[in-house]
DNA sequence: AATACAACTATCTTTTAGGATACTACTAAT
DNA sequence: ATTAGTAGTATCCTAAAAGATAGTTGTATT
């Protein structure tokens, strides 16, 4: 393979990885693929998170298009998946496939 | 889907992006996946990463299983995947897929 | 014997993510 | 009018990750 495309690539795992890394943004997804959330909702879903990261990580996640924020008349906001954020659905299957495996392996139960 | 199993995915997901994501452990892997490498040759392979932060992140993989560090009698070391870290290379081959799907999106060419 | 390269290790500093805590603006209920 | 809930914002602080830089040990080269 073309050295240029690797490169390519890895971007692209870089990217994926950032989308769906660090401690909050897989829990924030995974709870919004269950149904949409309110944000007090989702607050307590996640136990500790502080309000301050959970408005940051739905900004990030709505900038990136993977989840929808709309207001209505009320005070209340409702957070949802995008269409774009569903499409991460079966990637997070294959993700938890191979999660699965690596545990069995690491706990030694498989060579 | 009840709980207990959305969390146990969850947990899942979390692992692999520990395993693959950070600044660099992604790219370590994909460097190794064209084929093994030393030491220094990794060092090249990935530009500005620094010795001290090389060797961490190549222990935390040896450790994990996904890499294998041999030593000959000289002073060269070759480090390279071992086969549940080449079992990787399909699951990196969709998450590639998805974030090219999801670049377009950012930059507004799909809807 | 001297130089150079390989594979590191040791310290120190900077950067960044995220937590703790308190506060604000708006709405809804009593 | 007061109290409570919702959806945040504002500051400050801490811990962990990673960079900068220099030094070390062993091997190969001339």
């Amino acid at each position: 393979m073309k050295n240029k495309q690797k490169q390519v690539q890895l971007r692209d795992v870089q990217d994926v990885i950032d989308v769906i890394g660090g401690r909050w943004r897989g829990a924030i997804l995974a709870s919004l693929c269950d149904k949409e959330k309110r944000f007090n909702e989702l607050k307590r879903d996640l136990g500790t998170i502080t309000p301050r990261t959970l408005t940051k990580e739905l900004k990030y996640l709505e900038m990136n298009k993977l989840v929808v924020r709309e207001a209505d008349v009320s005070s209340s906001v409702v957070y949802s998946l995008s269409k774009h954020g569903e499409s991460l659905n079966p990637l997070i299957g294959q993700i938890v496939v191979w999660g699965q495996k690596h545990r069995k392996m690491i706990l030694g139960e498989l060579s």
